[in-house]
DNA sequence: GATGAATGAGCTTTCATTCAT
DNA sequence: GATGAATGAAAGCTCATTCAT
């Protein structure tokens, strides 16, 4: 079967098996039934489980760099390409509900268990807050006191946190949006 | 002297090799060997390797909340217990980097492994944040329109997110305590 | 031409991947990719991995007993026949080394991993020692208290294991050819 | 259990298992299963498949080295020496029928799915006859034109292949001691 | 006839847990 | 209570074989 793409058909199958049972308890077998292939054809395009996650990463994120890169061009205000920002990663919980269950589990894993692997395209996502950021500090919007590598983290991590709420509860007494809004303000203010 | 100390050494070791190795890569006999007791040994005092990192979890997290609790009790103005709760979270990685290791790493795993784990102590140090920030709200140092809910997510996801880069780089452009006061100054402000 | 010289072309891959890797070492994909076919384009002139070997087997021993037989043509002396065998058994090691190798090695393993399998093709190659050992007893230049039986398996045998000492070893203190004539000598005289 | 060899149990069962499959076609759990312990208990005593093999023929080869020394220590003559350990060699496939089919079939193949191995113990079993030799030349009994090196493989080789005979036929024409006592004629009447 | 992607049975090895001592 | 040898279920990965193209 030419027509049908198995690479990704494994990959959003192993999205939603790590989501479900982690990575260390997901089976590749698991993984296969999900995908509707054989367990030998996952072999085919990954060398082994831990490449699936790697490249699960890589190829995710990457998207989603895209596709944030793409909301924020349009938006010349720093203040408000932050807010752009936090919804769009608050708004991911919504939209891609399981690929945020796994990149919030397993990239805090990874430099455990792949002592080796730098997960460089995460690194890219957390610099577009660190660009933001630094714009408004050129352009007098935010002091310039703040280092942008602790407020990139300090942002990210607040939205990452704030988004496992919805992981771990079923309905939270805030929408996304509404917490995007008040994080983004905090920081906003904050940062001035 | 408690009834034996096998128990606490056991807990010890375990977060030793837990941080060393992660939960799932790390063996029985790593600890027992770690600990300093035999394999079966572990079992006279555990139920299981889960219940050694939720018992790690509840043990741990509660002296945590007993520092804490005693540091603050002293200061009555929110903004310094704020700065406070800041300065002893970051501090952990120094004092206590194994620890923190397995808490970043584990306790956000623990849903994903444990379905029927709620992790309390987690919740109620998290609290620990909530009701510095409500207090400010009744003394109006912090406006009432932000969930303490919400704040207090985004304040410990911020310190966190922030703490993780001791783990990852070996030396960091700045220190804990530069960190921490950043970033309570900026949830100080943001906050008002 | 034959109808196709796929089949050769993948006889002879085989001889030289199981020569490298050994049978059950060896993989399909390896003798496909040796012999420049496609993995399944093997299945089209062999039942499977067993049958190459066996027709291997059949095909390279039954055009060493068509040489030998044709050397030995010639020549009535039984001694020189003898002769002429060793230095033949011996040159192959030169000649294919690569097919030695494979015979060595997977012939003795055949009746273990083939049970039914018997090899007829090298119990023709050992009857061609009997036959020259035999006419030498009828013309009185060998002793008829040796069974032919004996004598053939054990010609066989030193000569093979002698071989066996190129395979291992890079450079022996001496060539094939002396080894088979001391061999030889020891047999002629032995066997008087 | 302290009293029950472990080790040696799992040995034993491995050479049956080796003789009837082969070493590739043996799995663990027939070897557990033979050895009547669990299959993890055989990675106790050994790191691996392979070294259960290697250590078989380490310990096995090491112990008729012993029974032949033994043997041949108190006959001083060359010729007789020889004759006693063709008897013994050939003798084997009637005492430890299994070993020998292990021994001539993997010791064979060791070099090729083993590329590091160099079994030395085979080397120093072989020796043995070489040992003989010299000593047979040294006192005259034998030619000195033979080299050691040729003509122990030589005898090996066609021990061994005679010994071939009783693993592959039920029934032969012959007995080992008569087999013992044609070979070694050949050879001490060749070698003179 | 030729291809090579796909299959899935099969096997080595690991390791949490048990239990006789 | 303490030990650690023994257990055996479980799973990642391989590769001979098939079959749609």
């Amino acid at each position: 079967m030419r027509t049908s793409d198995k690479h990704s058909k494994i990959i959003q199958a192993a999205i939603k098996v790590f989501a479900r049972k982690g990575f260390f308890n997901a089976r590749i077998s698991d993984i296969a039934k999900e995908a509707k292939v054989a367990d030998g054809t996952i072999y085919l395009y990954f060398n082994n489980k831990f490449d699936i996650l790697i490249t699960l990463f890589e190829e995710e994120i990457g998207k989603l760099i895209l596709e944030i890169k793409q909301l924020i061009k349009n938006e010349t205000d720093p203040a408000k390409q932050l807010k752009i920002f936090a919804l769009y990663h608050m708004q991911l919980i919504e939209n891609k509900k399981e690929l945020v269950e796994v990149l919030q589990l397993e990239i805090r894993q990874s430099n455990t268990y792949m002592k080796e692997y730098r997960n460089t395209k995460f690194i890219e996502y957390i610099d577009l807050i660190a660009e933001i950021i630094q714009q408004g500090q050129e352009t007098g919007l935010f002091g310039k006191h703040i280092p942008p590598g602790i407020a990139k983290r300090a942002y990210l991590g607040a939205l990452d946190e704030m988004s496992r709420l919805w992981i771990l509860a079923p309905d939270p007494p805030f929408t996304t949006e509404q917490a995007a809004e008040q994080i983004s303000d905090i920081f906003i203010n904050g940062l001035q």
